[in-house]
RNA sequence: GCUUGAGUGGUGAAAUUGGCAAACACGCCAGACUUAGGAUCUGGUGCCGAAAGGUUUAAGGGUUCGAGUCCCUUCUCAAGCACCA
């Protein structure tokens, strides 16, 4: 039971969570008297464990960020959304049978009442949810803009199928062989798929980095990842006369080729191999396609190859060069073919030792070094081009080769391009209709045709036994293409989608070119009709997410994907935090987004993230990462109920440094909840009533000192994201508080103003009950008076040989000839200088005075 | 293997960037007020030592009047990359 004039977070906590409610508090809008502020949080998957301690941590310190700034006078957007499309609620979906919206609305309903519950301050007019037709009708839309532009295609190639998850993933969703999602295994599938052209913005995405602030390590991970390489093309003819391309970084090495390697899965391949070479190729084929993707990368193992019996010729010194195939040449990379250089490559070097290769030695160092040798230095046997850097031997060999119709200078990405489409239900569904031949070239001869306005310049088909099929997409006035209901959400054997589960009805459609309408193909009709199956994959959970935070400005708008008023004043957000485990996925293919709708006109910048910071992430109390199967998660919910919400807050903000990973310790929040207890018993007394202590004439300076300090101290912490410094920084300003005899109201006020951000709900209730008028969100940030914390007096430190002996207190004006007098009269000191020479003397104003003794 | 970070009390961590190491908390010890304390307050708490004093930032070396901070070597941990031609 509570007594009267205790703490009473619940009560303290709802109170306020009602007055930001029906006041509107964080309702944010254009306002040109006002520079803009836009905080953005990565948005939640909303699971049905609910809203997690690490969540709590971002949206914290974004929440702090906003009120701060707010209260420096900025016009401040923070709204929040969901990213609701996924697994989860599909694997649900499949265990009850019951539609995956069901289960997605309960869950973001208890989002969002978790997320009032921490007192968050958000507007929540701009929700937004990526499963609702009015958001992802213009997910559909971006994907259409895309196709016009040619930038979505299907293909046909070798994709990573997960048979857990029953669908394909793209490169980035998958990690050591397993998916990124639930860890599952993968394997290898030639499947025909929707893939976006991101390699079209390879370089864009890679030049927009350099001017990023964001973490170095982020940045470098997603350059590593677009993995830009120059180098060159070369064309090696073979005996029989057949090409063969290489790509190489290093030209310069060209005099060192001294075999020819080929990956497996290359489609020349068949037509090299020399007859008696047949089978031992064929076998070896047949081996490494056994492999698992794992066991090919590993490093560990000794490189195996097999010859094909047939030789290139080298085009400048015409030797014969053996093409051998092997399975460290990747079929993704390059152009599946390599230059075997053992002399100047590690692993050129190794597959050369396996099967005694020749080893031609053409760079040589400044010094004797082993070989394989991979640095620059000088060319030797090596021609006309002996006695050039390797530097100069790249451009004037690949120059040579270019001249003579053999080679060019090309650039080469790591980067793939985007694996778009999935086999699940729980995903925007393609606005794409597949028609027969005959028909897309009749779409394409007329004068006008509503299902022209998304119509690429080079048609999107592929051909199965039962002919070619081309693609048409829907106009804007189909927008949404809603999921169809399915008999069942549980996919089909194979690479099958579950939308194949779908009526017959939604699946087959006539289209009538001339009026743009679409019907059930087995529906009565006048007039002019073609026939056309749908696109039944649907997009990855990345599609929606990547670019919520831009309908946040305008999530009604319906004329286009953000009203252009609002984007023109809020541009892009001011801060962005989320997790790191994003810097290959979200953060890329938001970017590319964001790039091609900067393109296409629609948005002022061509970067959506200018600053970006990744908080730590919170680890068990036992030190392991949170999961459910070490039954270490911490359920913020239970803190809530037993120390309040800004004890929560306070907690996790105080933890640790905001970016450091850092374990869960429940003992700690008692800590906070103590500080919390002690600011309401500094003002308010065991009557309830506001302490008599508060209303002083004047502060005592040892107190306007500290408060000052903190004034500078937390305004600095907060603009460098250093929460924990700032509470520590407040603690002891309460310390200093409780010492004090009186202090005066203005000066509780600003204490006030300085936790409000950190803890709100009992600044709220302790700014009315001093008699404030309004929200104290709404007060102006105080300032930092630097003549209050004036000191009297300097503390000097006064060593000897670097070792401290004491410390003296001189007036602040003291000349440097003063101090050290002073010091030197130190009876320590003396006893020092007596027993050797004083050599040297250091003096740091303010601060020190050293005397060097020998 | 490579790249990039990091390593400070019993614990989470601070340290105007080269100037009193351990702020602020947790925990622990002692005390006060209490019928009671899981409330609150006061004091103590890196290590060795009775004290004077000595000593301490993963280990070792260096630069400097002075190093947690800069340089070199080694070790450990974390993250990322991993046959990228």
């Amino acid at each position: 039971m509570l007594k009267t004039g205790e703490y009473d977070f619940k009560s303290i906590e709802a109170r306020w969570h009602a007055f930001w409610a029906e006041k509107k508090t964080f309702e944010a809008n254009i306002d040109f008297n006002k520079k803009k502020y836009w905080v953005l949080d990565m948005f939640p998957y909303p699971s049905g464990a609910g809203l997690h301690v690490g969540h709590v941590e971002g949206y914290t310190a974004t929440d702090i960020i906003g009120r701060y700034k707010r209260a420096n006078g900025f016009n401040v957007l923070h709204a929040m959304g969901w990213d609701a499309f996924g697994l989860p609620a599909e694997q649900h979906a499949i265990s009850t049978g019951l539609h995956p919206s069901i289960n997605t609305q309960n869950n973001i309903d208890n989002f969002r009442q978790q997320m009032q519950r921490i007192g968050l301050g958000i507007d929540w007019r701009r929700e937004v949810n990526t499963t609702q037709p009015k958001y992802f009708r213009w997910t559909q839309w971006i994907f259409l803009q895309l196709f016009k532009h040619g930038l979505a295609y299907v293909d046909k190639k070798p994709v990573w199928w997960c048979p857990e998850l029953g669908t394909v993933l793209a490169n980035e969703e998958v990690i050591d062989g397993k998916s990124e999602r639930g860890h599952y295994p993968v394997e290898r599938r030639s499947l025909l798929q929707w893939v976006l052209r991101i390699t079209a913005y390879g370089d864009k995405l890679l030049k927009g980095v350099e001017n990023l602030d964001w973490p170095e390590a982020t940045k470098r991970q997603q350059t590593a990842w677009i993995g830009r390489s120059e180098g060159g093309l070369i064309r090696f003819k073979t005996e029989s006369g057949a090409s063969l391309e290489v790509f190489t970084t290093r030209p310069d090495t060209f005099f060192g080729v001294s075999f020819i390697a080929i990956a497996p899965e290359h489609p020349l391949l068949a037509q090299l191999v020399s007859a008696d070479q047949q089978t031992c190729v064929q076998d070896y084929c047949k081996q490494v396609a056994a492999k698992s993707d794992l066991e090919r990368t590993d490093l560990a193992k000794n490189k195996t190859g097999v010859f094909t019996g047939t030789y290139a010729i080298h085009p400048l010194t015409s030797e014969r060069i053996p093409i051998w195939v092997s399975d460290y040449i990747l079929m993704h990379h390059g152009t599946g073919v390599v230059m075997g250089v053992p002399a100047h490559d590690e692993r050129d070097f190794e597959f050369a030792q396996t099967y005694h290769l020749p080893v031609k030695q053409v760079i040589q160092g400044s010094e004797e070094s082993p070989l394989p040798f991979c640095s620059e230095g000088t060319l030797v046997n090596s021609g006309e081009f002996s006695a050039l850097s390797t530097q100069e031997a790249r451009k004037a060999i690949l120059k040579r080769l270019g001249d003579a119709g053999i080679g060019q200078t090309t650039v080469q990405y790591k980067l793939h391009d985007w694996l778009f489409s999935r086999q699940r239900y729980w995903g925007e569904p393609f606005p794409i209709i597949w028609v027969k031949e005959t028909d897309y070239k009749r779409l394409e001869g007329l004068k006008t045709s509503p299902f022209q306005e998304f119509l690429p310049q080079k048609p999107i088909a592929y051909t199965t036994s039962s002919g070619t099929v081309y693609a048409v997409p829907l106009t804007s006035k189909h927008l949404p293409l809603t999921l169809p209901e399915v008999s069942s959400y549980k996919p089909n054997q194979g690479a099958t989608t579950v939308l194949q589960n779908a009526d017959s009805k939604w699946l087959h459609v006539k289209l009538n070119l001339v009026t743009g309408e679409i019907l059930p193909a087995d529906g009565q009709a006048e007039g002019d009709w073609i026939e056309g199956t749908r696109e039944t994959n649907t997009m990855p959970q990345w599609a929606g997410s990547c670019w919520y935070y831009l309908r946040y400005l305008s999530p009604d708008f319906e004329e286009g994907i953000v009203d252009p008023k609002e984007v023109a004043y809020w541009k892009t957000p001011d801060i962005y935090v989320g997790g790191a485990e994003h810097a290959v996925l979200h953060l890329l293919y938001a970017r590319f987004w964001h790039q091609f709708l900067f393109d296409l006109g629609l948005l002022p910048t061509s970067e959506p993230f200018i600053k970006l910071f990744h908080p730590g992430i919170i680890l068990g109390p036992d030190g392991n990462k949170m999961s459910k199967s070490l039954g270490n998660v911490v359920n913020p919910n239970t803190v809530i109920d037993e120390y309040g919400a800004d004890s929560l807050r306070l907690y996790e903000m105080f933890l640790g440094p905001l970016e450091a990973s850092k374990p869960w310790s429940l003992q700690n929040v008692e800590g906070v909840y103590r500080f919390l207890k002690k600011v309401w018993r500094e003002f308010i007394d065991i009557e309830g009533q506001i302490s008599k202590k508060i209303g002083g004439d004047t502060d005592e300076p040892t107190f306007e000192k500290v408060l000052h300090e903190t004034i500078a101290k937390v305004t600095e912490d907060i603009d460098n994201l250093r929460f924990n410094t700032a509470i520590s920084q407040l603690m002891i300003c309460v310390n200093q508080m409780q010492k004090a005899k009186k202090i005066t109201k203005p000066s509780a006020r600003i204490f006030l103003q300085l936790l409000a951000p950190f803890a709100p709900h009992i600044c709220e209730e302790l700014w009315e009950r001093l008699g404030e008028q309004g929200s104290i969100v709404d007060a102006p940030w105080p300032q930092f008076d630097p003549s209050k914390c004036i000191h009297t007096e300097a503390k000097y430190v006064v060593q000897v040989n670097g070792k401290v002996r004491d410390e003296i207190s001189l007036p602040m004006d003291a000349s440097q000839e003063e101090v050290i007098e002073a010091a030197k009269r130190i009876s320590k000191v003396i006893s020092y200088l007596e027993k050797g020479t004083l050599v040297k003397t250091i003096y740091v104003p303010k601060r020190l005075v050293n005397f060097v003794v020998r």
